[in-house]
DNA sequence: CATATTTTTGCAACCGGTTGCAAAAAATTT
DNA sequence: AAATTTTTTGCAACCGGTTGCAAAAATATG
């Protein structure tokens, strides 16, 4: 069907090995040779298998994104920063949907039959052994969002989610709030686990601040609001610190039904800054997670590890920002 | 680094082909010649090599799945849908962001350089040139979510907007409704052509009713209500039929800022039935398309097509139904 | 048991490219 | 113009598999 080198080579009347460098940039070839190889492939509508090509080169430019989480809104940001940037290097994004898959023996698999280049973790469900096992299979791997560990074992690019926990527990406490809880997604989750760690040990240095807390099913507008009707039927505290802006959302939305008003009778918190929260109905003041910066440096490291795969790992953190809309009161 | 066929062969002292047969499936090997294969792989730690072997079969199992869509919320249902929807079936999506790109042939040539066995076209708004550009090629298409037409190029799967905006338009006659409006999404998309057409095309069997018409930039919150700001400078209508979820909740915070109240003052129905538009908090009236059957609908002619390539042509339509919500005042 | 039939196996060519090496051609130097 | 150096080119082996074909082995038939 489509043409191929020898094709090419037959109607150009060379070499195999000429058409081959025609299309390896930094081969040796004549200027004449180049127009003659150029002129036969352009009537033929050749360009190279990079398949055929990826066997010898031992380099598919095929970068596997694996991903879990597949219904939180801010996702769809990540995987169109992810694929634009990867893009934009010439590498293509082959995309594993990992929901409620928790074996990573097959995916490693299925991406080594594939000959990925390398891979890209994006998650922050995921345990930590996930990751690992690409690693383990020589495979460069980048986990984005992944937990932060002082002796991190493969790539980690992200935040720190226990310096968040402590900047939203500082956030409540400077606007006057003497009553706080948090309000966590899935407990297993490493993020929610360290955002809490970070926002019990603030608040440890202010006794006269109550803390309570407790723990949604999942990162969903659903499981927020199931959490808060629960809540409600005790005493509420004055301000809630969410693990996810989705989940404040459905937090937001049982509190009205209760009826009371944010932020007059609740303060409210989120977490990430997805787009959804700057709508003007939703306004939730929420923490800033600086998705951009964190998936361009995610995939420039991905590049360096393709050129220096034994690469040293190293955690590479951004800070967060609050951004204030309209649910928490103002400062005194 | 990692086992090849030739390892294993040599460590089971057998031949290549042996090997290469055991891993066939309706390959002819004796149960022994098996066994003592299998032995040899597993210690070895082999799998074998998708592409090395798709050069000869002719078969990568790579679906190509491109879209434009990195923005809406409801594609991120989409891509779940897709990529589950396609791995249960053994194949592999290499993802395309397409946002801002114009011209097909870069897209083309890089999918048929990675020799991808077809492609998914997931768009609304991408032109149907689109599409017919890898027909043209060879490559087995299908446009989900492509426009409906009596004599398809290439295979459509999704549903018939201008049957979508008859449904909007009787909706809102059936509610009592007489001054109208279409608030669709960028003109230029074919999806917001047919339902306008088919929403006026209603309309005009009742001459009392009144209807005017606009179009937003594109199909984002801001986009939508930026659209009712424009319009609320001159005397509104009654009820407004958005071209999009996401559009009619813009279009609702800008209502609720003039300090009118829905579904009181003003009616919305809106389309496609994201998970947001169930969110109590937003409660939107709205078209429900469905998108589950739609995808698996897409795939499971991706999979006739891989076997029978030049299959006719065939458009898969599925019928959308009204969800009640809270945004259009009740049936009078 | 010899012969015919069926199944299993290995050889060798091929899929579409790349690349080390040496010969050929072109450009420099003497 | 001959000798030397540099650049360009083609040969042939290879990347990791599959597959048609014929020989070998196993099974069935007379």
């Amino acid at each position: 069907m489509a043409a191929t080198l020898k094709d090419v080579a037959n109607k150009a009347g060379v070499s195999t090995s000429a058409v081959s460098r025609t299309f390896t940039d930094g081969a040796s070839v004549s200027v004449k040779m180049r127009r003659k190889v150029e002129k036969a492939a352009a009537e033929l509508g050749y360009s190279p298998n990079f398949l055929a090509r990826s066997l010898t080169t031992r380099r598919t430019k095929l970068i596997g994104l694996v991903s879990n989480n597949f219904h939180n809104p801010i996702f769809l940001e990540v995987f169109d920063l992810f694929t634009r940037s990867l893009q934009e290097r010439g590498l293509r994004p082959l995309l594993v949907n990992l929901s409620k898959e928790i074996d990573p023996e097959n995916s490693v698999q299925m991406l080594r039959q594939y000959s990925v280049d390398g891979v890209i973790v994006a998650s922050s469900t995921l345990p930590p052994m996930f990751s690992k096992a690409f690693r383990d299979k020589g495979i460069p791997v980048v986990n984005t969002f992944g937990r932060y560990s002082s002796s991190p074992e493969v790539h980690v690019v992200g935040i720190d989610n226990a310096e968040a926990g402590k900047m939203a527990a500082r956030e409540l406490v400077d606007r006057g709030y003497t009553n706080v809880a948090f309000l966590g997604g899935p407990e297993a989750a490493t993020s929610t686990q360290d955002r809490f760690k970070g926002f019990m040990a603030e608040l440890s240095k202010h006794p006269h601040v109550t803390v309570s807390h407790s723990f949604a099913e999942d990162y969903s507008f659903q499981a927020g609001r199931a959490e808060m009707q629960r809540l409600a039927q005790s005493p509420l505290a004055q301000a809630y610190f969410c693990g996810d802006d989705v989940l404040s959302i459905g937090v937001m939305s049982a509190v009205k039904d209760i009826g009371l008003n944010v932020p007059q009778d609740l303060g409210l918190i989120g977490f990430n800054d997805m787009e959804i929260a700057s709508w003007e109905n939703i306004a939730l003041t929420t923490i800033h997670q600086p998705i951009k910066q964190i998936i361009t440096s995610s995939v420039e490291l991905m590049v360096a590890m393709l050129d220096e795969p034994d690469r040293y790992p190293e955690a590479r953190l951004f800070p967060c920002r609050i951004i204030e809309r309209d649910t928490l009161r103002p400062r005194s």
